[in-house]
This record gives structure tokens, sequence and C-alpha cells, in this order.
DNA sequence: TTATTTGTACGAATTATTTCGTAAGTGGTT
DNA sequence: AACCACTTACGAAATAATTCGTACAAATAA
């Protein structure tokens, strides 16, 4: 018997970790504990518990280099950020994926250029039906 | 000295009540706990001590009608919706609107009605620029 | 070899979230 | 009044998330 728990979504601090991992690739803990701000914001063994806790769970991966461990994302951010899409689509906008795109550039001044180039997404999307 | 608690995100939990009481208006506690599936899913009391925590956090208020409280949400399911969409803008697109844009319509089978009127509001934004 | 550095493992404290049992209040019936 | 149905209040347990102290292991410097 080895199966490892079975990975759910993330929770906050799983995310900021992911984002390090996803931006800078495979890290040792000392790594992550710098690039999320040191000591200053959570302490080594925080993170370093934290790793090893997301290895657990089978977010991330691990390998060891040398004398320390090497944690890698097992899940990619596109993945990730799909997964918290679908979830928030359906609890809060009741399944309808076009109120959430109204509700995203609703409140945000997307500029003149984003606009465009999601109007060149519709179409090809259009085109495909 | 009457400040409350501070209002942060809804939890899980108490997104869904909310939901409810967006759906219903004001509601006694029954009604948000069989609205919610009745004993099979949440104990009567469970759902009594959410809504009462929620209310201590400011986000329901309540009122008594006769010998019971009738709880309402603070928040408009609006405000909550932007708040929440602002923040995983924030956190996992890195900040750009257009990016969540492409991901709600990529996976998701938009109607092709629904993309047209999310070019009609495309049209709208640009004419105000 | 002893001390220091650098890293891992483990255990536990703290805080937040979710759940519910039990007691107690209120109003209406009999 | 005594009873009943319904509702609230309180407290606490169970679980999950976050935080970190301390001990131990290995490599390296002195």
């Amino acid at each position: 018997m080895s199966a490892k728990k079975h990975s759910t979504k993330p929770t906050e601090k799983e995310l900021e970790i992911l984002h390090v991992l996803w931006q800078k690739g495979p890290c040792s803990v000392k790594e992550v504990h710098e690039e999320m701000g040191g000591d200053s914001r959570n302490g080594y063994t925080t993170i370093l518990k934290f790793l090893q806790i997301m290895f657990e769970k089978d977010i991330v991966s691990r390998q060891k280099s040398g004398k320390l461990h090497l944690y890698k994302a097992i899940a990619t951010k596109e993945n990730t950020k799909q997964q918290m899409v679908d979830k928030i689509i359906d609890t809060v906008f009741e399944g309808s994926a076009s109120q959430l795109v109204m509700s995203a550039l609703g409140n945000n001044k997307s500029s003149r250029e984003e606009l465009k180039a999601i109007r060149k997404y519709i179409d090809e999307l259009e085109g495909e039906k």
C-alpha cells in the first residue's frame, strides 16, 4: 500500500508556494523561503513543513540533489488556473462562463489592446462552431 | 465601543448560505436550513451557528420578526462576485483580466449566443474609451 | 576532532472552519 | 399551570490550515 492522499485544491499558502515553483522551476526550501520574503514573512521551517505536506498530498514532487531536496510543482499553472476558474463559475456564476467574463471586464480597466485580443479570441471560438 | 470584526472573504460554507439569502431574500434559520437540503446535509444548529457567526462578522444583518430572526445578506451578490473575481485575477492571473477571460471561455462550452453577448459587451466598453 | 553551517524530520501549538449536543426562552394550547 | 412546538444561545468537539521550536544528520571549516 503506497497510495498517498488525493490532491484537492491548494490552500492559500500552498498556492503562494506553487507560484514560486511555477516561476522558478524546481527549488530548494531555501529558495522558496527567500523568494517569499524570507523570515520577515515566514519562518524557514514553516515553508519546509508546507513543502513536506504538499509532497504528502502529491501537490509537489521532490528529488534529492546532493544533500538537499528540490521541490517541483506537479500540476501546471494552467491546470490549476482552469480548475479555479471552473470552480468559481460553478459556485458563484451559476455555471455561466460569460457572466464571469462580464464581471472580469466590468470593474477592471482592460486596455483597448486587451479587449481587441479578447475579441479576436472570440472570433476564433465562433469559427469553430 | 461597538465595532464588530471586519468582514473578510466568506468561507465556503458561508458562501453557500449567502447564496440562499441572495436568492430568497431575508430568511429564517429554518428556511436556510431547508433550502440547503435539510438534515441530510447539515444539522439545524449548524446553520444557526453559522448565521450567528456571520452576524458577528457583519456578513449578514438580522431582524426579529415575531419570535424568530430573519437574516439578510449585507453584501450584494454583485459585490461579492466582483471581489472574488478581483482576487483570482490578482492571485493567479498576474493582474490580467483578459487572461482570466480566455481561461473562462477556453475550457467551457459557451454558446454562440453567449459569445455574441460578450462581443456586444466589449463593443460597449470600447465605445466608452 | 570539534565546531559550524545547512538541511531534514518530527511534534506540537495556534488559529480558523465546520459540526452539533444540550439548555434555555417564548408563545400558544389544553 | 403544565405541555408542546419552535427558536435561540452557548459551549465544545472534530477537522483543517498555519506556524514554528527543537532535535538530528551530513558536510565542511577550524
